[in-house]
DNA sequence: TCCCTTAGTATCTTTTTGTATACTATACCA
DNA sequence: TGGTATAGTATACAAAAAGATACTAAGGGA
C-alpha cells in the first residue's frame, strides 16, 4: 500500500496545530472549555496580545474554534471549540502522551551523559 | 482531573514533529524502510539540501532516525527509523487521518465560498 | 581532461515568528 | 479628575527558520 501521495495531509494537519502556542491553546479550551480571552491570556504567561490574538485568529480561520463577541464595554469575548476542532483531540492526546514518555526518555539519556562526564 | 502541568508535554513532542519537512520524512522512513539520502530527497521535491540534512540531523540527535555512514567516494548514508522512533507511529497515523478529513472539510468550505461570490 | 556522482558545508538573502511598547474605547469607582 | 478594566490594533524591532547558490572530495567514464 503506498501512501506517498497522501503524505501531504499530514502537512495540512501540522500547519494547524504548530506554532508555539497553538496546542497550548488547544489543550486550554478542550480542558476548561469556553474561556475568555483574559482567561486564556493568564494561563499562558509569557505569550503576548498579539500573538494570541493572531494564533486565536488564525484557528478560527480554519474553524477549529468558535469567537462570541459581546457588544459590551470592557469588551468581552469568548471562545470554544468547535465539533470540528474537537475531532483534533485524539491527535492532541496521542501527543500529550508520546511527550511525557518523551521526556522520560530525554532525562535517562541526559543522565547517561553526566554519568560518562563523571569518568 | 487536572492536566494544566502537563500541557508542557505536548509541546516537547511538537518539537520533534514539527517543521515543514520531519512529519514528511518520518513517513518515508516508516513507510519505505531504509532510505538513502538521495532517496529522501527524491521523494521531497523542493526540499533543499541544506535543509534536509538539517532536519535529519535532528532528528538523529532526538534519537528518531539512525544514520549509518559507509565510508566511500562517492559518499553512501543510510536513515532508518530506530525503535524509539517508531514509537511516533500513532501520532503520525493520527494526523494522516485527520489530514486526509481537513483536506475535504477545507475544500468544502471554499466550495461554498465560491457559490456565495456567484451569487 | 572534463564531467558525473553523493552527501554534505558555507554563505547570503528572504520570510516567518516572536517581542516590546504604546495606544484606543467606554463604563465604573473613588 | 484620575485610575481600573478588556480586547484588541499599530508600530518598530529582534531572532529564528527557510531558501538560493556555490563549493568540496575522490573515483569512474567518455
Amino acid at each position: 500500500m503506498d501512501k506517498t501521495p497522501d503524505l501531504c495531509r499530514v502537512e495540512d494537519a501540522l500547519s494547524i496545530l504548530v506554532g508555539k502556542w497553538k496546542p497550548i491553546i488547544l489543550l486550554h479550551l478542550l480542558q476548561k472549555g469556553t474561556q475568555r480571552f483574559s482567561e486564556l491570556k493568564r494561563s499562558m504567561p509569557g505569550i503576548t496580545q498579539k500573538m494570541l490574538t493572531k494564533q486565536l485568529r488564525e484557528l478560527e480561520e480554519e474553524d477549529i474554534i468558535a469567537r462570541v463577541v459581546y457588544p459590551q464595554v470592557p469588551p468581552k469575548v469568548e471562545y470554544s471549540m468547535t465539533d470540528y476542532g474537537r475531532s483534533l483531540e485524539p491527535i492532541l492526546e496521542a501527543m500529550h502522551e508520546w511527550g511525557t514518555k518523551h521526556t522520560v526518555h530525554k532525562q535517562a539519556k541526559l543522565d547517561k551523559e553526566a554519568k560518562r562526564q563523571e569518568a
